[in-house]
Parts: structure tokens; C-alpha cells; sequence
DNA sequence: AATGAATGAGGCTTCATTCAT
DNA sequence: GATGAATGAAGCCTCATTCAT
């Protein structure tokens, strides 16, 4: 009486995972839809079933990535009350996601970084809003910050350039992983990263 | 009667520049022959007397770009003697480069970032090999920090971890620079990003 | 416990209605399964239980709508025994089936005349003889000429093409309706345009 | 210097046709630009350094064909001053009209006309504006019936109804043909048609 | 009997590249 | 050397049809 019963839900994110391996894989520009389709096991019209189109893919792909991280990062902060042991998780936690999954979406980073920074204005796709992602990040940096200093724990400094530095390193650092997974120890350059940049802010 | 003499090296490097006016603008990926030829106010066909296609364009502001960067990074360290002068001027240096040309090319470095990692194995387009220059970068830098510890400058450290979060910071700032021009203060940024760093370094 | 009890042929006469109500909206060729399925109330794979397919539900509409017509038209003419009053009942007849369920159905004319003319030599699709039908039609009305001449009402004259001229007039008048429904009245346009055809051919 | 140097305007005329054709051969809605550019000796992607798009193409021709008929139409009416004779050369120049070409393109009129219909109310494309096109071909015949009455030709008669019948007329007869090119004697159908209007509008 | 999820052939359109002038 | 008209491979997307449930 009733066709297949799907979780169309469950089922879209399946597509949206394929697809985020292809863009991974060959970048965003030169993933087809075939590819798409292949990587996903089924056929190329089914994906226009659970998405609108390429652009679609894309833009939920994007804002899984982050919405995952936001959401990761927001939990890992709030498990701790100490702001060093703060910053030590989030720095951590940065990591584990980064290489996570085999670090298959670490290449990711760069297309969702390129189309992010092109549609900065684009009042069209206000869903890809990278800027928006980081000023939050940079919040919830800054109010670690702000909170050990308060607490008497770091010297007074610019909360929030200070955030962009740290959220600049980590990022840079990153970068530098992809380019040479074997070769660059990402792990510890950003535990000399932060032991730098805690000694730079703890009183002393 | 000698024909219209045209410097061919000139007018090549004329087209290269106006293609990645439009890269920075509209993205490598969506960069049509078309655009670049309206850009340089040339023929569409006359593009392929100096390039050998899209992908020869890109290769070369591709190379154009970091060798730029890499000679005036190598003649601008030489221009002093001090460690933490030629790191000031470093770091200096990156963003003049950054914010040169109204920051016209900022944009660009993502799709720089992104072809240069999806090509990071890629026999083929050796061309195009981003470890490597960022392998010289922290060579350049490794070498100026082990010249500060050799003369006591500096203290005991990791040259190479070092290098690597150095450059990392500077990459990361530029990055969010990029999302947020108007409200992101990338210059003051990277002063108190390089203070800190130097007063991690630097023996007390 | 009998199982539903569904009368096949009028769920298909359901599913062709609701086809034409698609048809007359959106033109046969922009009119989608979907919609059409959508319009009748029922699944889109349920249609496949009644018709082969798109081609035969169109083919299904174009004989119900001129079957109909024809039918009634029959009906019409054989009610009264004076050739004047039959021209005039078909006249007003053809106009209340155009006029009836508020022109609903008017639009389809288009696409039934485009598709019948396409297949006028296609011994495939035999089942959409729009010729045939028009035969058909100045038969009837030949015949009431020839009634009228043999009962020395009307002058002599050539019956055939008489028949063809007082279509023509019906269809050009209807055409013109159609795309003007407000403010074009095709009653008036259409008693004036017997009025005229009956005084030329009525023996003064 | 220069590449091929084409007549754009003339090309652009050149696959329209070809497309008006194609068109009438298969209908427009299967009308596929690979046909268009098959009949036109073109390749594929030509037609869009002509055209937008398939729609374009439509509307061109479908401009086309009126605004021919349109110009000639007025020509021919504006070289009689009798008005009996201008509505005997206007008969006789729109069967002309349609029997041209050997009537290659009569059957595109039912593709207009379910087109123009579609369209009646879409702002978007008020390019296709088919009733603007029958009011004014009411209005040329109009204006020669109220000619004829102002100067005793023809009795007086509601001009604007009696231009409709006799367009409808026309336009009827046309359709038929179409459909039975062969059986069907339209130069004579319309005579008998057309003595039989100015019989009934001539003053005896 | 009824359904709608899945499919892929087929169509439209784009655009890098070629080449005649 | 320079050009832009011409091209067709390639990609995105639509939608009639199938079929498992």
C-alpha cells in the first residue's frame, strides 16, 4: 500500500557526507553530480530528491561542518570552569576534529574558506556566513579571556585580539597539516603554540 | 618597416595580472576566458598566443604570486642583521604585500591555498607545489631563529615548531582579514601577535 | 469482506479530467505527471494503473472531449426536424460546451488542434484522427443543408463548403474568446455571425 | 586581423527560420536545439551567440511571423481605395500568406496560438501579446467596413462583430486545411466564404 | 490497489578552445 | 599577431516511468 519507507532526513545527510568526500577529494569546483551520486551508492536524480542542486549540497555541507564544530566546541567549553583548562580543551578539541574521520574533511576547509570569503557580501546565500562563525568563535575566545582575567589569572590584554591570534594560529597551523600530513607533527606544534601563547597571558 | 614591436614577456604578464584581478574577484573557478580577456582588454583568442590554456594562467599568477612574495621576503631579510629586526620586518613585510594593491589579490590566496593542496601529490602539475614554498618559508625563519639563539638573543627552542606558528598566526590573521576588512584590524593584529611571540622567545 | 469497491472506469475518467484541468492551465507539454497526480487527488504511480503513460492520457482526452461534443451534438440536431432550427441549436450548443464549466477546458482546443495536426499522417497514433473528426462534423451539417435544400428552404448551394465556412466562423470565434475572455462576447459575435450566414442562405 | 566577419542580424534571421521550420515539422515543444542547429547547418552551441535560449528563438519567430503578416497585411489594404476590393485583396493575401512556402509554416500557427494563449495574462513575456495582435487586425478590418458604410457601400452593421466573424472565418478555414492540405480546396472554401460575408454587408 | 522513492535517458546550456581571416 | 565566431564536450537538471512495499 505504501512505497519504501525512507528516513528522508537520515538519508539527506547520507548524501550531504558522499558529496562532502568528493569536495574533499577533488575540490567543490570539480565534483560532479555523478561523483556525488556514485560516492552516495545511488543514482544522479535521486540527490534532487533531497537537495535543490549542486549550490544546495554545498551550503548544507558548510554549515554542517561548522554547526558540528560550533556545536562540539561549545560543549567542550562548558565542561570545564578553569580558563586555562578552557583554552587547553578547545585547543584540543580543534584538533581531534580536524583529524578526525582520517582528517577526510580537513581539505574541505579550503573550498568552504574560498566560497565563504567570496559570498562575505552576497545578501543571496546569507547561509554561508563565514564571518559570522568566526566573530562567534572569537567570542566565545574572548569571554575565556575575560573570565581569567577577572579571576585574576591573566593579565590584562586585548580579549579580543588576542583571540583572533589564537584562533589564527590554529588555523594556519592546520593549514600547514594539510599541505603535509606526513611530514608535519600538527599535534605538537600547537601544544608549543599554546604553551607560548598561555605564557604570553598567564601572570607570572 | 619592423613590425609592431611588443615586448611579449610584458604583454603575458599584463594578461596574468588581469586574470587574477579576476580571480580575486569572482573566484579561479568561476573565472571565464571571457572575463579575462574584457579585464585585459585584449581578444579572447589573443590570451592563448601567450598561455596554453586556463590552467597555464593559473600555474603561472600561481607562481607569480609566492615568487613575488618569496624575493622580496629574501631581500627584505637580508636588509638587516638583527634577529628580531628581520623578524619585525618579516611580519611587516607579509602585510604590506597582504594590503598591497588595495588588497586586491588578498582574495585570491584561498583559491591559491585550495588548488595548491589538491595538488599537493599531483605528479603532474609540479608547478604548483605550496609544501614547498611553505617548507622555504620556515626554512627562512628557522634560520633567522637559530641565528638569535646562536647569538643569545633568543632562548633554547624548537626553530622549526617555531617557524611553523609563526607563520600560521600570520596566515590565520590574514585570513580573518579577509572575511572582515573594514572591522578587522589586521595591522594591530599582527603587532601584538609578533609581541607576544617575541617576548616568548626572547631571553629575559 | 469485499475489497474496496472502486468503479476502474470512473477513477480513470477522474484521473482524465483532472488531466485536462493540467492540460487547459499549463499546456499538455508543461503539464507534469506530478501535477496531474496532484489535481486528481491520488499518487503519481497510482495514473500507471489506468494509462500507459502521458501520451495516452492526452489521447484519452482528446476523444472524450470531441466524443463528447459529437455525442451531444447528435443528440442535439436530431430534437427538432426544421434545418434552421438545427443550425441554430448547434450553434448554441457548441457554445455552451465551450462556455460550460466556465470555459475550463477551452484552453486544451489549442493543444488538441497542435497535437491532432502533428498526427495527421502518424499511422501510430490513428487514435487522435483530428480530421476525421472534422469530417465527421461537416457531415452533420452538410446533411442539415441538404435538408433544407431539399425541403426548399434553403437556396442551392454548395453544401460541403457551406458546412466548412459556418465551422470555421465557430472556431475562429471561439479562438478569439479564449484569449479574451473578458472582453470579447462570443455569444453576440456568434448570433451575428449566423444571423448572417442563415440570411445568405435562406431563399428570400 | 580579424576572425570571419558574419552579418550577424542575417545569421540570427537564418536560424530562426531554420528553427520556425524545425517548429513546424515536430511541434515546438519537441523541437530540440539540436534540431534547430541541424536544420540550420550550425553547430550546437552557435545558437546561443544568437539566442538566449529556445524560448528566445520561440518568441522571435513568433514576432516574426505576425509582424510579417502585420506589414504586408497593411501594404496590401493601403493599395485599394474601394473598400470591397481591399477586403478581397486582404482575403486573398492572408491565404497567400499561409499557402506560401508551401505552407511550411501554417502548422507553427497552432503552436503560436496555444502559446499566445498560455501567455495571455504573463507579464514576463508580454513579448508573445497574441489578442494585442488580433485587436489590431479587427481594427484594420474594422476601419475599412466603417469605410464602406460612410460612403454607402455597406449597410450599417456592428463593424467591430462583423470583423471578428470575418477573421474567425479565416482563421477557421485555415485549420482545416492544415489538416487535410490535400482534400481540402481552401482558395475555393474561402471564396464561397468570402461572397457570402459581402453579400450580406453590401447594400442591395 | 496504491504509492512515492528511485532512476537515468535526454535536454538545455555553458565555456574552454580552435581557427579562418 | 590578433581576433571573435564557431564548436561540441561536458555538466546540471528535469521528469516520465518503474517497482518495492
Amino acid at each position: 500500500m505504501a512505497p519504501r519507507i525512507v528516513n528522508k532526513e537520515q538519508k539527506k545527510n547520507e548524501i550531504m557526507l558522499a558529496a562532502m568526500r568528493v569536495f574533499a577529494a577533488k575540490g567543490a569546483a570539480k565534483a560532479k553530480m555523478t561523483d556525488i551520486a556514485t560516492e552516495a551508492g545511488i543514482g544522479k536524480g535521486t540527490i534532487y530528491e533531497y537537495f535543490h542542486g549542486k549550490e544546495d549540497i554545498f551550503a548544507a555541507a558548510f554549515n554542517y561542518h561548522f554547526q558540528t564544530i560550533e556545536d562540539a566546541t561549545r560543549a567542550t567549553i562548558t565542561s570545564s570552569k578553569d580558563p586555562v583548562t578552557k583554552l587547553n580543551l578547545l585547543v584540543q578539541h580543534s584538533l581531534r576534529i580536524f583529524l578526525s574521520d582520517s582528517g577526510e574533511f580537513a581539505e574541505i576547509m579550503m573550498d568552504f574558506w574560498a566560497e565563504g570569503i567570496r559570498n562575505k557580501d552576497s545578501k543571496i546565500l546569507k547561509i554561508i556566513d563565514l564571518n559570522q562563525i568566526y566573530i562567534n568563535y572569537r567570542k566565545y575566545i574572548s569571554d575565556i579571556l575575560t573570565e581569567g582575567i577577572q579571576s585574576g589569572i591573566f593579565r590584562g590584554l586585548d580579549t579580543n585580539a588576542m583571540s583572533s591570534v589564537l584562533i589564527a594560529a590554529l588555523d594556519g597551523l592546520s593549514l600547514q597539516w594539510i599541505m603535509a600530513r606526513e611530514t608535519f607533527d600538527l599535534q605538537k606544534a600547537a601544544d608549543i603554540m599554546l604553551d607560548g601563547f598561555l605564557n604570553g597571558i598567564i601572570k607570572s
